[in-house]
RNA sequence: GGUUCGGUAGUUCAGUUGGUUAGAACGCCAGCCUGUCACGCUGGAGGUCGUGGGUUCGAGCCCCAUCCGAAUCGCCA
């Protein structure tokens, strides 16, 4: 025992193995000899009598020390402190008292045999589930964080769930195809991280933003159903849903229209709910057009656990003199609303912060009007004439007890943005509990969209995206009637997934590079060995991606994806454990042919 | 790049109008304690108030700049 009194004595684990996961005790080993090896939660010193908790990934277990125990175990478990990592060996016994609190309460285990295997520094922070220690204190002991059960428990969720997803496309006829991680970089889209090349000075890989073509090569290939849990990479701003390398379920499959895409994922998601939530999902999942989930909801990802629909009140204040309204319609805009079911209770200190809120977003501000015994009150109500009133509450069905958000743009799609944007900030204001599940399909999204800031149109998916056949004939008359054969797969706000039936017909993909803008040399460059793919024979084939770390973030009931990622990074997409991204060595830069801007 | 919030002990926070030696809880250390489980009791240690500058007789507090973290808008084919 003296030699654990230094700082650094331990001893060596020699033939000692766990019989036990902690977690794992309970009465029927009452009387066994058992051995577990793990973390001390807590030491708990009371004179002649010693308990431990030790943890380990399954749970905790007590560990117990009395006038029985062997006083050089006895001796050893005084010393004991937070984080030290033990083996301990002894009898299951039933407790005297109980411990309701955890599973394995009833029993502890009398030591016989303790190892104290390292010793710990005092933690940064305590070790528990509901730590109220900030976040990034956290990030930067990461190992101690995930000793957390319920940073545990998240992570053995999101292998159930890979597990389960690896056997439902094998099932499927779908063989696991890894590609590449060094690929061709292709500047359209989302930022690509670059990683420069040794042996070509001045050239550059890029990371993937995800397996798009070469899954699609695959099918070429003919190796008909392709998926992948693949790392995906973005050089974008971080949010709590967004991290910039990622995990996603992709999947490509030959001969299959856009229904058997489709019902592949359905079925997934049946079977991650059955198996995960042991809840039914009852299929098809509902289908929504773009456009019915833009005008309705302001968002084409909305969360339909709860109501607050906008509704467009143009017609009931078309002449209206108040010069906010009055100056939005005259260029062409329109004003539209959303009723706060219950909204009375907002005081006006929220109701400002929500036209803050809406200024913040782009908008010029928002208006409100309340209803309470029957009197409409609040600022706006002076500026409108009694009709209009009347009118504007007849169109928002206006009840007693509600408030009406009113926003006024002359950018339609800006209007209808803020008010998405609004809704989900009032669904909180408010207090609506989200309960069950919003799964949908989103369908018929428009295949360009317009860039405001160049003026050009671009394609809203991606250019392999086939035109859905009925507007096909619009491509060179009007480009915003074309729609694309892609859906999306909507799961409490946030876009799970999407996918679409790719263009196999090279006449037709030239005709979409040209379209948006790429000449028949820059096409050539960048997707040249595609098209030359599909002289070769390419079966029609369609896929999707959904992001594994959303969807576990959802099934976990997690609020980040940072609460289901390992080891995650950073708003400015960093990792706060090894501090990286970091500089390197010139000499390593010299080898790449790279200077730096200032060397 | 913009907006908002935050940064004071290891952690979470308080800190009055700018005024003596910057406080609390938990944690930590020491002693006591045989049924605790957020053990208890007694005592103790622990601070570059994110950083730099300014205003002032005097700054944790006011001003400017900057760094860091978070939410969010832009961005994310």
């Amino acid at each position: 025992m003296e030699k654990l009194k230094g700082k650094y004595m331990v001893e060596l684990l020699g033939e000692s193995r766990r019989t036990h996961y902690s977690g794992e005790i309970n009465e029927n080993e009452i009387g066994r000899t058992v051995a577990v090896c793990g973390w001390c939660q807590r030491q708990r010193d009371l004179g002649g009598l010693i308990f431990i908790d030790l943890r380990d990934r399954a749970g905790v277990v007590q560990l117990a020390f009395d006038s029985q125990t062997k006083a050089d175990v006895f001796g050893k478990a005084e010393l004991v402190r937070g984080e030290y990592v033990l083996f301990a060996e002894g009898v299951v016994r039933e407790r005297s008292s109980k411990n309701p609190n955890i599973p394995t309460g009833n029993v502890e285990i009398a030591v016989t045999n303790l190892k104290i295997l390292a010793k710990s520094e005092t933690p940064p922070f305590e070790i528990t589930d509901d730590t109220s220690t900030s976040e990034d204190i956290r990030l930067k002991y990461r190992y101690l964080d995930l000793r957390r059960p319920v940073l545990t428990k998240n992570l053995k969720l999101r292998y159930e769930i890979t597990k389960i997803i690896r056997d439902y496309f094998d099932k499927n006829g779908f063989i696991e195809i890894e590609t590449p991680m060094l690929i061709k970089s292709t500047p359209e889209g989302a930022r690509d991280y670059l990683v420069p090349s040794r042996i070509h000075k001045g050239s550059f890989y890029a990371l993937p933003q995800s397996p798009q073509l070469y899954k699609q090569l695959s099918m070429v290939a003919g190796l008909d159903r392709y998926f992948q849990l693949a790392r995906c990479f973005r050089d974008e701003d971080l949010r709590a849903d967004r991290q910039p390398e990622f995990t996603q379920i992709d999947y490509e499959m030959s001969f299959a229209d856009m229904e058997d895409v489709m019902k592949i994922a359905e079925g997934l998601m049946a079977r991650l709910f059955r198996e995960i939530l042991g809840e039914e999902l009852s299929l098809p999942l509902p289908r929504y057009t773009y456009e019915q989930v833009t005008d309705r909801f302001g968002s084409d990802k909305p969360d339909l656990r709860y109501g607050l629909e906008i509704v467009d009140i143009t017609n009931s204040l078309k002449n209206t003199s108040f010069p906010p309204f009055s100056k939005a319609l005259s260029c062409g805009g329109g004003i539209k609303c959303i009723n706060a079911k219950g909204g009375e209770k907002l005081t006006r200190k929220s109701l400002d912060a929500l036209s803050e809120y809406a200024k913040g977003c782009g908008a010029a501000g928002a208006f409100y009007l309340k209803m309470s015994g029957g009197e409409v009150s609040g600022p706006l109500a002076k500026h409108l004439t009694s009709d209009e009133i009347s009118s504007v509450s007849r169109a928002a069905n206006l009840e007693d007890g509600d408030a009406l958000i009113i926003l006024a743009e002359e950018n339609k799609a800006l209007l209808g943005n803020v008010l998405g944007l609004l809704r989900t900030k009032l669904a909180s204001s408010l207090g609506i509990k989200k309960e069950g599940h919003s799964l949908f399909w989103v369908v018929e999204m428009p295949f360009f969209e317009l860039d405001p800031e160049s003026g050009e149109w671009a394609a809203m998916h991606h250019p392999f995206t086939s035109p859905l056949e009925s507007t096909a004939c619009y491509l060179k008359t009007d480009k915003s009637k074309v729609k694309a054969k892609a859906y999306d797969l909507v799961y409490n706000g946030i876009e799970l997934s999407s996918g679409s039936v790719r263009i196999t017909d090279p006449v037709l993909q030239e005709e979409i590079f040209s379209l948006l803008g790429l000449s028949e040399e820059e096409s050539r460059q960048k997707f040249g060995y595609l098209t030359l793919a599909f002289k070769y024979g390419v079966p029609p084939h369609g896929g999707m991606g959904l992001g594994l770390d959303r969807l576990v973030m959802q099934l976990a009931g997690a609020k980040s994806l940072r609460d289901v990622t390992a080891f995650p990074k950073v708003q400015n997409a960093s990792e706060l454990m090894t501090d990286c991204p970091s500089e390197v060595p010139g000499t390593l830069l010299g080898d790449l042919g790279i200077t730096l801007k200032g060397d």
